[in-house]
DNA sequence: ATAATTTCCTTACAATTGTAATCCAATTGG
DNA sequence: CCAATTGGATTACAATTGTAAGGAAATTAT
Protein backbone atom coordinates (compact mmCIF):
# COMPACT_ATOMS: atom_id res chain seq x y z
CA UNK A 1 0.00 0.00 0.00
CA UNK A 2 0.81 3.79 -0.06
CA UNK A 3 3.49 3.61 -2.17
CA UNK A 4 5.21 6.31 -1.88
CA UNK A 5 6.36 7.93 -4.94
CA UNK A 6 10.02 8.72 -6.05
CA UNK A 7 10.99 12.52 -5.86
CA UNK A 8 13.77 13.43 -7.58
CA UNK A 9 16.22 16.54 -5.63
CA UNK A 10 14.72 19.18 -7.74
CA UNK A 11 11.34 18.37 -7.26
CA UNK A 12 11.83 17.75 -3.45
CA UNK A 13 13.01 21.38 -3.38
CA UNK A 14 9.28 22.05 -4.76
CA UNK A 15 7.81 19.87 -2.33
CA UNK A 16 9.59 21.70 0.41
CA UNK A 17 7.91 25.05 -0.36
CA UNK A 18 4.67 23.70 -0.86
CA UNK A 19 4.34 21.89 2.75
CA UNK A 20 6.00 25.13 3.51
CA UNK A 21 3.29 27.25 2.89
CA UNK A 22 0.14 25.28 2.20
CA UNK A 23 -1.96 25.96 -0.17
CA UNK A 24 0.45 27.78 -1.94
CA UNK A 25 -0.33 29.69 -5.67
CA UNK A 26 2.17 28.53 -8.45
CA UNK A 27 3.18 32.28 -8.68
CA UNK A 28 4.29 32.22 -5.32
CA UNK A 29 5.96 28.65 -5.79
CA UNK A 30 7.72 30.05 -8.07
CA UNK A 31 8.55 33.76 -6.36
CA UNK A 32 9.81 31.32 -3.12
CA UNK A 33 12.17 28.85 -5.31
CA UNK A 34 13.33 31.95 -7.10
CA UNK A 35 15.16 33.08 -4.01
CA UNK A 36 17.04 29.66 -3.78
CA UNK A 37 17.67 28.18 -7.25
CA UNK A 38 18.44 29.71 -10.39
CA UNK A 39 15.25 28.12 -12.21
CA UNK A 40 13.34 29.60 -14.78
CA UNK A 41 9.93 30.03 -14.22
CA UNK A 42 8.92 27.28 -16.50
CA UNK A 43 11.23 25.01 -15.19
CA UNK A 44 9.39 25.41 -11.95
CA UNK A 45 5.94 24.58 -14.09
CA UNK A 46 7.41 21.39 -15.43
CA UNK A 47 8.93 20.30 -12.13
CA UNK A 48 4.80 20.82 -10.95
CA UNK A 49 3.62 18.98 -13.39
CA UNK A 50 6.07 16.21 -12.97
CA UNK A 51 5.11 15.90 -8.87
CA UNK A 52 1.06 15.94 -10.33
CA UNK A 53 1.42 13.29 -12.32
CA UNK A 54 3.25 11.20 -9.76
CA UNK A 55 0.29 12.10 -7.31
CA UNK A 56 2.40 13.97 -5.04
CA UNK A 57 0.85 17.17 -5.26
CA UNK A 58 -2.82 18.11 -6.29
CA UNK A 59 -4.36 22.00 -7.57
CA UNK A 60 -7.44 23.55 -7.32
CA UNK A 61 -7.94 26.28 -9.52
CA UNK A 62 -8.32 30.17 -8.00
CA UNK A 63 -9.13 32.17 -10.58
CA UNK A 64 -6.80 31.39 -13.52
CA UNK A 65 -3.91 30.29 -11.26
CA UNK A 66 -3.60 27.22 -9.70
CA UNK A 67 -3.51 26.63 -6.11
CA UNK A 68 -1.24 23.69 -5.29
CA UNK A 69 -1.52 21.56 -2.42
CA UNK A 70 0.78 18.43 -1.05
CA UNK A 71 -1.07 14.75 -1.70
CA UNK A 72 1.62 13.67 0.48
CA UNK A 73 2.80 14.59 4.05
CA UNK A 74 5.95 15.37 4.57
CA UNK A 75 6.88 12.67 7.17
CA UNK A 76 5.97 9.98 4.96
CA UNK A 77 8.34 11.37 1.98
CA UNK A 78 11.12 11.59 4.83
CA UNK A 79 10.60 8.38 6.25
CA UNK A 80 10.68 6.47 2.89
CA UNK A 81 13.98 8.70 1.61
CA UNK A 82 15.59 7.97 4.87
CA UNK A 83 14.56 4.00 4.89
CA UNK A 84 15.92 4.04 1.39
CA UNK A 85 18.91 5.89 2.02
CA UNK A 86 19.80 3.97 5.22
CA UNK A 87 19.67 0.99 3.26
CA UNK A 88 21.99 2.13 0.71
CA UNK A 89 24.81 3.67 2.01
CA UNK A 90 24.84 2.10 5.14
CA UNK A 91 23.43 -1.30 4.50
CA UNK A 92 20.57 -0.54 6.58
CA UNK A 93 22.56 -0.60 9.85
CA UNK A 94 21.01 2.77 12.17
CA UNK A 95 23.78 3.10 14.34
CA UNK A 96 26.95 3.27 12.22
CA UNK A 97 24.76 5.67 10.30
CA UNK A 98 23.80 7.95 13.17
CA UNK A 99 27.92 7.83 14.20
CA UNK A 100 28.91 9.10 11.13
CA UNK A 101 26.33 11.58 11.09
CA UNK A 102 27.63 12.96 14.65
CA UNK A 103 31.51 12.47 13.95
CA UNK A 104 30.75 14.99 10.80
CA UNK A 105 27.99 17.19 11.31
CA UNK A 106 28.62 20.11 13.82
CA UNK A 107 25.67 19.50 16.87
CA UNK A 108 25.50 22.13 19.58
CA UNK A 109 25.96 21.22 23.25
CA UNK A 110 21.92 21.07 23.34
CA UNK A 111 21.53 19.61 20.57
CA UNK A 112 23.61 16.71 21.92
CA UNK A 113 21.60 16.70 25.26
CA UNK A 114 18.59 16.37 23.85
CA UNK A 115 19.39 13.80 21.76
CA UNK A 116 20.74 12.33 24.75
CA UNK A 117 17.17 12.49 25.73
CA UNK A 118 16.21 10.72 23.09
CA UNK A 119 17.58 8.06 22.82
CA UNK A 120 17.22 7.73 26.93
CA UNK A 121 13.43 7.28 26.20
CA UNK A 122 13.69 4.75 23.90
CA UNK B 1 38.89 19.67 -4.75
CA UNK B 2 38.39 15.90 -4.31
CA UNK B 3 34.99 16.41 -6.50
CA UNK B 4 33.32 12.64 -5.25
CA UNK B 5 31.45 11.54 -8.55
CA UNK B 6 27.80 10.91 -7.92
CA UNK B 7 27.04 7.63 -7.89
CA UNK B 8 23.15 5.58 -8.67
CA UNK B 9 21.66 2.77 -6.82
CA UNK B 10 22.38 0.08 -8.56
CA UNK B 11 26.39 1.53 -8.93
CA UNK B 12 26.17 1.48 -4.88
CA UNK B 13 25.90 -2.01 -5.21
CA UNK B 14 28.88 -2.74 -6.84
CA UNK B 15 30.98 -0.77 -4.95
CA UNK B 16 29.79 -2.34 -1.92
CA UNK B 17 31.05 -6.13 -3.53
CA UNK B 18 34.20 -3.99 -4.15
CA UNK B 19 35.39 -2.46 -1.21
CA UNK B 20 34.24 -5.58 0.57
CA UNK B 21 36.38 -7.82 -1.40
CA UNK B 22 39.48 -5.65 -2.33
CA UNK B 23 40.37 -6.74 -5.28
CA UNK B 24 38.10 -8.59 -6.75
CA UNK B 25 37.97 -10.15 -10.36
CA UNK B 26 34.31 -9.19 -12.16
CA UNK B 27 34.19 -13.06 -12.37
CA UNK B 28 33.70 -12.68 -8.51
CA UNK B 29 31.55 -9.74 -8.28
CA UNK B 30 29.08 -11.29 -10.78
CA UNK B 31 29.05 -14.00 -8.08
CA UNK B 32 28.59 -12.24 -5.48
CA UNK B 33 25.72 -9.33 -6.71
CA UNK B 34 24.14 -13.01 -8.37
CA UNK B 35 23.47 -13.70 -5.05
CA UNK B 36 21.52 -10.36 -4.26
CA UNK B 37 20.17 -9.11 -7.44
CA UNK B 38 18.14 -10.22 -10.32
CA UNK B 39 21.29 -8.56 -12.85
CA UNK B 40 22.48 -10.68 -15.71
CA UNK B 41 26.02 -10.83 -15.42
CA UNK B 42 26.00 -8.03 -18.98
CA UNK B 43 24.41 -5.46 -16.47
CA UNK B 44 26.92 -6.13 -13.91
CA UNK B 45 30.01 -5.66 -16.61
CA UNK B 46 27.92 -2.51 -17.57
CA UNK B 47 28.05 -0.73 -14.39
CA UNK B 48 31.38 -1.67 -13.82
CA UNK B 49 32.10 0.34 -16.85
CA UNK B 50 30.53 3.16 -15.69
CA UNK B 51 32.06 2.91 -12.60
CA UNK B 52 35.25 3.12 -14.13
CA UNK B 53 34.41 6.22 -16.47
CA UNK B 54 33.55 8.19 -13.61
CA UNK B 55 36.88 7.39 -11.99
CA UNK B 56 35.10 5.64 -8.41
CA UNK B 57 37.10 2.16 -9.63
CA UNK B 58 40.24 1.19 -11.89
CA UNK B 59 41.56 -2.29 -12.49
CA UNK B 60 44.64 -4.10 -13.85
CA UNK B 61 44.49 -7.11 -15.30
CA UNK B 62 44.99 -10.43 -14.33
CA UNK B 63 45.46 -12.72 -17.27
CA UNK B 64 42.69 -12.11 -19.41
CA UNK B 65 40.20 -11.27 -16.47
CA UNK B 66 40.18 -7.49 -14.42
CA UNK B 67 40.76 -7.39 -11.38
CA UNK B 68 38.74 -4.25 -9.54
CA UNK B 69 39.83 -2.06 -6.80
CA UNK B 70 38.04 1.23 -5.60
CA UNK B 71 39.46 4.54 -6.52
CA UNK B 72 37.29 6.02 -3.97
CA UNK B 73 36.87 4.68 0.03
CA UNK B 74 33.99 4.25 1.64
CA UNK B 75 33.98 6.45 3.79
CA UNK B 76 34.82 9.55 1.22
CA UNK B 77 31.57 8.57 -0.55
CA UNK B 78 29.70 7.66 2.60
CA UNK B 79 30.18 11.30 4.26
CA UNK B 80 29.31 12.73 0.23
CA UNK B 81 25.79 10.73 0.14
CA UNK B 82 25.19 11.50 3.86
CA UNK B 83 25.65 15.54 3.38
CA UNK B 84 23.50 15.44 0.57
CA UNK B 85 20.91 13.36 1.84
CA UNK B 86 20.88 15.39 4.59
CA UNK B 87 20.53 18.71 3.16
CA UNK B 88 17.65 17.32 0.09
CA UNK B 89 15.61 15.70 3.14
CA UNK B 90 15.71 16.97 6.22
CA UNK B 91 17.00 21.09 4.63
CA UNK B 92 20.65 20.40 6.47
CA UNK B 93 19.59 19.76 10.41
CA UNK B 94 20.82 17.25 11.74
CA UNK B 95 19.00 16.94 14.98
CA UNK B 96 15.80 16.02 13.30
CA UNK B 97 17.21 13.95 11.37
CA UNK B 98 19.12 11.80 13.88
CA UNK B 99 15.91 12.14 16.03
CA UNK B 100 13.70 10.61 12.58
CA UNK B 101 16.30 7.27 12.34
CA UNK B 102 15.89 7.08 15.99
CA UNK B 103 12.54 6.62 16.24
CA UNK B 104 11.05 5.17 13.09
CA UNK B 105 14.28 2.39 13.14
CA UNK B 106 14.96 -0.35 15.69
CA UNK B 107 18.13 -0.20 18.09
CA UNK B 108 18.82 -3.04 20.31
CA UNK B 109 19.65 -1.02 23.93
CA UNK B 110 23.24 -1.79 23.73
CA UNK B 111 23.30 0.11 20.06
CA UNK B 112 21.11 3.38 22.11
CA UNK B 113 23.84 2.55 25.03
CA UNK B 114 26.73 2.92 22.65
CA UNK B 115 24.86 6.24 21.28
CA UNK B 116 24.64 7.55 23.91
CA UNK B 117 28.37 7.38 25.20
CA UNK B 118 29.41 8.82 21.29
CA UNK B 119 27.18 11.57 21.91
CA UNK B 120 28.84 12.20 25.30
CA UNK B 121 32.37 12.01 24.02
CA UNK B 122 30.85 15.00 22.08
C1' DA C 1 42.45 -27.77 -35.17
C1' DT C 2 37.78 -26.37 -34.78
C1' DA C 3 33.91 -25.40 -32.15
C1' DA C 4 32.23 -23.65 -28.12
C1' DT C 5 32.75 -20.57 -24.45
C1' DT C 6 34.32 -16.70 -21.98
C1' DT C 7 35.67 -11.91 -21.37
C1' DC C 8 35.60 -7.60 -22.69
C1' DC C 9 34.07 -3.65 -25.79
C1' DT C 10 30.44 -1.43 -28.12
C1' DT C 11 25.88 -0.45 -28.87
C1' DA C 12 20.86 -0.27 -27.48
C1' DC C 13 16.85 1.52 -25.81
C1' DA C 14 13.23 3.21 -22.73
C1' DA C 15 12.41 5.92 -18.37
C1' DT C 16 13.73 9.63 -15.50
C1' DT C 17 15.78 14.06 -14.70
C1' DG C 18 17.39 18.80 -15.45
C1' DT C 19 16.34 22.54 -17.81
C1' DA C 20 13.78 24.88 -20.47
C1' DA C 21 11.06 26.91 -25.12
C1' DT C 22 6.89 27.09 -27.89
C1' DC C 23 2.12 27.52 -28.46
C1' DC C 24 -2.52 28.84 -27.16
C1' DA C 25 -6.25 30.86 -24.60
C1' DA C 26 -7.53 34.16 -21.31
C1' DT C 27 -6.82 38.56 -19.28
C1' DT C 28 -5.43 43.12 -18.88
C1' DG C 29 -3.51 47.70 -20.33
C1' DG C 30 -4.10 51.43 -23.23
C1' DC D 1 -11.68 47.08 -28.89
C1' DC D 2 -7.11 45.51 -29.92
C1' DA D 3 -2.35 44.51 -28.50
C1' DA D 4 0.54 42.77 -25.14
C1' DT D 5 1.16 39.80 -21.39
C1' DT D 6 0.53 35.89 -18.55
C1' DG D 7 -0.52 31.25 -17.08
C1' DG D 8 -0.93 26.69 -18.38
C1' DA D 9 -0.31 22.63 -21.78
C1' DT D 10 2.60 20.59 -24.88
C1' DT D 11 6.95 19.65 -26.77
C1' DA D 12 12.17 19.50 -26.59
C1' DC D 13 16.46 17.69 -25.88
C1' DA D 14 20.69 16.01 -23.70
C1' DA D 15 22.50 13.37 -19.61
C1' DT D 16 21.91 9.69 -16.45
C1' DT D 17 20.11 5.29 -15.14
C1' DG D 18 18.40 0.56 -15.43
C1' DT D 19 18.80 -3.18 -17.94
C1' DA D 20 20.76 -5.59 -21.13
C1' DA D 21 22.24 -7.76 -26.23
C1' DG D 22 25.64 -8.18 -30.05
C1' DG D 23 30.33 -8.63 -31.69
C1' DA D 24 35.32 -9.69 -31.45
C1' DA D 25 39.26 -11.81 -29.55
C1' DA D 26 41.17 -15.18 -26.65
C1' DT D 27 40.89 -19.57 -24.43
C1' DT D 28 39.39 -24.16 -23.67
C1' DA D 29 37.21 -28.42 -24.74
C1' DT D 30 36.76 -32.20 -27.89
Amino acid sequence: MSNVPRISESEWLVMKAIWDENPITSNRIVEVLSGSTPWKPKTIKTLLNRLEKKGAVGHENEGRNYLYYPLIEEQVLVRAESKSFLKRVFRGAVKPMIATMVESEDLSEEEIEELKRLLSKK
